[in-house]
DNA sequence: AATGTTCTTATTGGATCCAATAATATCGTT
DNA sequence: AACGATATTATTGGATCCAATAAGAACATT
């Protein structure tokens, strides 16, 4: 890998893990020094992470650590609600495409497959971490407004705040498929509501689905960030 | 101004003016031998712009312009509707801090004093975008929730899309007057729904303010870039 | 002693140089 | 003549060097 986005990934992970606390002054040369690379790579990082709301700009003192905290990332996860409630309102009020009907329903076969038995293993939480991306990107996609993908793209920097992610305990398998489950059939609300052609339940039901991230306690399963 | 702020702002210009035509490649050398600096400058806009979705990568052969359609902004303007709907919703669920509805109030009534009288001239255009700029800000910043101004602060950059970006008739100064104040009522029933604690009418308020930039074949009064 | 001014220093922004890489064109071979 | 391999070139990414600027400290003046 390439410094610049080794040390895009390094900084990133060590601010939304807490590594470097929240307000930690950032500075290029200390940065630069720290990774053993040039000042470069460094600048365009710290570019780019502020882009993305997880360092701030200190005038002319170089930049501060923005890390999540538990508001941001309700804020965020609220912000994922309102846009992916505006996609599938979209899709809803617009006549049913064929051919998104039969993807619609192929992807919610992958997760009906994952609790179709009473057993459930840790694999079971990385399949349907495949089939819930799948169904979300489905729905951003056939949206068809970029303008919502573009304005989600920050949010999926903030662990929890991305469709990706999830809010599951690992060692409790029996309640993580209760959790996953509930999931589950929150897409079936949705979907059904689409293929009805009711925007507003649709949209309603999908900002309801994002807030059930918000269940404290739970550790988050982080997508690949 | 500074090198890079400058190419920054003239590449952002020339893009969403399409006097770079949509699809148009943009290379570092060519681009900073134009504007006369290094490549350096040009290097960290075109990532800045790429962050705002202005241009995209195009494998190593560098970036490609890519002009605001009609239909981006139509994309745009429905999600900023639905983010500054978000807004609303979350300030008329909570308890109404009286120093908030003293500002709310206290910006309501620029905008009526603009509308007082029956004279209209062009520089209350310029006075209206300010107090326009003004009471979304407030708003924003009201509703505490950060994510929220990140999300827009993308769309902000594309004609028409942004809350500042009123689409008003420079040579009609009748008809932009018609417009502005209708927009101006729309505030007041905006804020009426706030402070009457109504979330969902403040939110549905927001979104058809919103959509009403939509109107096709006027002149966009666009702010600093 | 307090405050204003100046000097030093830390830090970011820009420019130039070097390296890596991929696309393209040309030449050789079949 | 066509295809493939190799070499050249165009272009981006990184490193180092230089300039500008602002923050902070020290010193002088009132």
């Amino acid at each position: 890998m390439k410094p610049g986005q080794r040390v895009l990934f390094a900084l990133r992970k060590m601010i939304v893990s807490g590594e470097i606390p929240d307000g930690t002054r950032i500075a290029e040369i200390g940065t630069a020094e720290r990774f053993g690379v040039s000042r470069m790579p460094v600048r365009t990082a710290l570019r780019t992470l502020e882009q993305e709301g997880l360092v701030a700009r200190l005038g002319r003192r170089g930049y501060a650590a923005r890390g999540p905290t538990p508001t941001s990332i309700e804020d965020a996860i609220e912000v994922r609600g309102v846009l992916e409630g505006l996609a599938v309102r979209i899709i809803a009020s617009r006549p049913i495409a064929p051919a998104f009907a039969r993807k619609l329903k192929a992807c919610l076969a992958q997760g009906d497959a994952l609790f179709a038995g009473d057993d459930f293993v840790a694999d079971d939480i990385d399949r349907f971490y495949s089939y819930n991306l799948a169904f979300h990107d489905l729905l951003l996609d056939a949206s068809g407004n970029s303008a919502i993908t573009v304005a989600l793209s920050r949010n999926n920097h903030l662990p929890l705040a991305s469709a990706g992610a999830l809010a599951v305990d690992w060692d409790d398998l029996a309640s993580a498929r209760h959790h996953l489950h509930a999931a589950h059939q929150d897409h079936h609300a949705v979907a059904a509501a689409i293929l009805a052609g009711q925007p507003d339940e649709a949209e309603s039901r999908m900002r309801r689905h994002a807030r059930a991230a918000l269940i404290p306690g739970m550790m988050p399963l982080v997508g690949p960030l």
